[in-house]
Formats: C-alpha cells, sequence, structure tokens
DNA sequence: AATACGGGGTG
DNA sequence: CACCCAGTATT
C-alpha cells in the first residue's frame, strides 16, 4: 500500500473523478482489454455520455457505434441495460449482490466497484490479482479458488485502494513474462520468488488453438455506395454493422454465397469477380474473408439482418463497424 | 469445466 | 507468422 500511496498510482481519468458512473464505464471497457487501448474510447465516451441518464436515453445504436472497434459488443449492450436498470431503480445499487444483477456485471466487477466506488472491505480478482496473489503463496489452484487468498489481505477501510494497488503491481512489475521481481515492494514476502520460479504462477488452463475458417462476403454496388448490413443483436459482432458474409468451412464457393445471399436478402443475386480476401483473428477463430462482387436487383429485403444500408465505403460515418468491416471497406476502396 | 465473444501487443 | 493477454454469460 504504501508502494501506491507514493508515486507508483497511475493517473487514469476514471481515477481523478471516481464516483459511480464513470467507474462502471471503466470496468466494462476494460475487461479483457488493456489500459491503453481503452484510455481513448473511455474519453470519447464519457464526452458524449456524462451520466447514467445520458447513456439510458441514447438508443443502442449511438452507444454501438462508440464501442465499434474496442470488440465484445455484448459490452456496450450490457453496459446501456445497467444504465437503464440503474435509472428505473433510481439509484445506484449499494451491495455486492445488487451489483451482479446488473447485466454484464460478474464476479470481479461486483467486487471491484464495491471496493472502488462504494468504499466497502470486499476482495476482487481479476488476472492481474490472480497473478499476483499465486506468486505471493506458490498458490497452484484456478482462479476461482484465489478468492479465498484475496479476502485474507483485504485491509479494513482500504480495500479498494489495496485491490487497484494490487492490479497496479500485476500489470506492471508482477507481469506474466520477465517480472520485475528486482524492483517488487512483495518480494521479500513473495514464496513463488523465494523458490526462484516466478514465471511457474499461476497455472493457466491449457489453450487449444483457433481453428482457421473461411467465409464469404458481398459487395453490392449502387452508385458509390454498398450494402451494409445490421447484425442481429445477439453473437458475433452483434447490433453493429457489417458487410453481409457468411461462414463456407467446406469451400462451397461462389454458388454457396449466392444461394445465401438470396435467401437472406430476398432477392436474386449473380456473384461476380473475387476482390481479395481480408483476414482477421478472434479469440476462437481465424477468419479468412473472400469478398466477392455481386449483383442484384431491387431493395433488399431483412431475414436475420435487423437494418439495411447504402453506404459510401469511404465515408461510413456513425456507423459502429467492427474492425473485420473496416478491414473489408479499405479492400474495397483499394480495388474499385 | 468448456465455449463464445474482439482486438491489440510482442518476439 | 506464432504466441500472449484477459471477464462474463451460457451450457
Amino acid at each position: 500500500m504504501r508502494w501506491y500511496d507514493e508515486h507508483r498510482r497511475r493517473h487514469l481519468p476514471w481515477r481523478e473523478e471516481p464516483g459511480p458512473y464513470r467507474t462502471l464505464v471503466s470496468e466494462f471497457m476494460l475487461q479483457q482489454t488493456r489500459v491503453e487501448t481503452a484510455l481513448p474510447f473511455f474519453q470519447r465516451f464519457v464526452d458524449r455520455f456524462p451520466d447514467f441518464a445520458s447513456l439510458a436515453a441514447a438508443p443502442l445504436d449511438e452507444v454501438l457505434s462508440l464501442w465499434a472497434g474496442l470488440g465484445y459488443y455484448s459490452r456496450a449492450r450490457n453496459l446501456h441495460a445497467s444504465a437503464r436498470a440503474v435509472v428505473a431503480a433510481g439509484s445506484f445499487p449499494d451491495t455486492v449482490e445488487g451489483l451482479r444483477a446488473l447485466p454484464g456485471v460478474g464476479p470481479y466487477m461486483a467486487g471491484a466497484i464495491a471496493s472502488i466506488a462504494l468504499g466497502q472491505d470486499v476482495p476482487t480478482v481479476d488476472g492481474n490479482i490472480a497473478r499476483v496473489l499465486s506468486r505471493l503463496h506458490a498458490f497452484a489452484g484456478s482462479r476461482a479458488k484465489v478468492w479465498p487468498l484475496a479476502s485474507l489481505h483485504v485491509p479494513p477501510g482500504r480495500a479498494g485502494d489495496h485491490n487497484q494497488a494490487l492490479m497496479d503491481l500485476g500489470s506492471s512489475i508482477c507481469v506474466p513474462r520477465k517480472p520485475a521481481c528486482m524492483i517488487c515492494p512483495l518480494r521479500t514476502h513473495c514464496v513463488a520468488h523465494a523458490e526462484g520460479r516466478p514465471e511457474a504462477f499461476p497455472v493457466l488452463p491449457p489453450k487449444r488453438r483457433a481453428p482457421r475458417r473461411r467465409a464469404l462476403a458481398a459487395v453490392w454496388r449502387r452508385g458509390d455506395t454498398i450494402l451494409l448490413v445490421r447484425r442481429p443483436a445477439e453473437g458475433l459482432f452483434g447490433g453493429l454493422y457489417d458487410l453481409p458474409w457468411t461462414f463456407d468451412d467446406h469451400d462451397a464457393g461462389p454458388s454457396a454465397l449466392q444461394r445465401w445471399l438470396t435467401e437472406e436478402l430476398g432477392v436474386p443475386f449473380e456473384v461476380g469477380a473475387q476482390l481479395g480476401t481480408v483476414r482477421h483473428t478472434l479469440t476462437h477463430m481465424r477468419l479468412e474473408l473472400q469478398l466477392h462482387v455481386v449483383e442484384g436487383e431491387g431493395e433488399p429485403r431483412l431475414r436475420s439482418f435487423t437494418a439495411a444500408r447504402w453506404t459510401d465505403p469511404a465515408a461510413p460515418g456513425e456507423l459502429g463497424l467492427p474492425t473485420l468491416a473496416r478491414k473489408a471497406l479499405r479492400m474495397v476502396i483499394a480495388k474499385s
């Protein structure tokens, strides 16, 4: 804690003006996301939506548009729903159980917000804290089993600072590989360091390699624009705009795209030249999206998709586009 | 306990 | 290119 109080505390926008709203927004953004990545998104987000009321009043499309590029879009949907729940309830939850009931708030966030924004003496465990405590105790158990250890360390009255100090320590000194044990304030207490094997902890579950998946996308031109569709609310890139595309794992080729497109958009299509291939890696797959020019007559009708827009690929404007769609648009422009 | 769900970083 | 990082919901 002394390490944290004396100059090691990171200065972050959500720490300058702590409070339930900014803490909630920052924690949603920081799930699975590095501080440096989330920073510009946080600024834009709270500029546009400074409080619960403005966020709750906004249409989901606008929230997703600000989230576009940050990933894990269910977080944006859950944050929006949480803001509406807070406004409907008339107050911010004041217990861990109440926080846990907000959509998208799990055990880590509930503990983090209760300790940081509500000043309660509760522990929390994220990847950083799990790593620090696993090493401190040379503990080889899973993430879930670190919680009892975390409870042991919570100092009465300063749980919020304590939890943030552990996270800062984990992200700056007790890092996954080549931790800086020589300058670590916990060095003299750390069992893993004493045993000379800090990198042996934490013990992580084995990871499988993401399979490679092929997909076919349609570039349907009309004048200077191409067709973008809004994806279903749930699932991959849920609620965001995208080129229409479908998986083609069995390599069926253009005929598969033709059939799928006609079914999905309600008009007959012909599939033309291949524009190129966009590669994009997600957590659970490596996607190879092959772009094809298609020709169709009339206006699209909607089945799975929830909206369709003719859009200038060079100026998609406020449309919420995932990074994969942005890559695809860049290729469309390059081949124009 | 396993899987879906983005995107960015480093070597 | 390969490998690494990191919460929640769902099943």
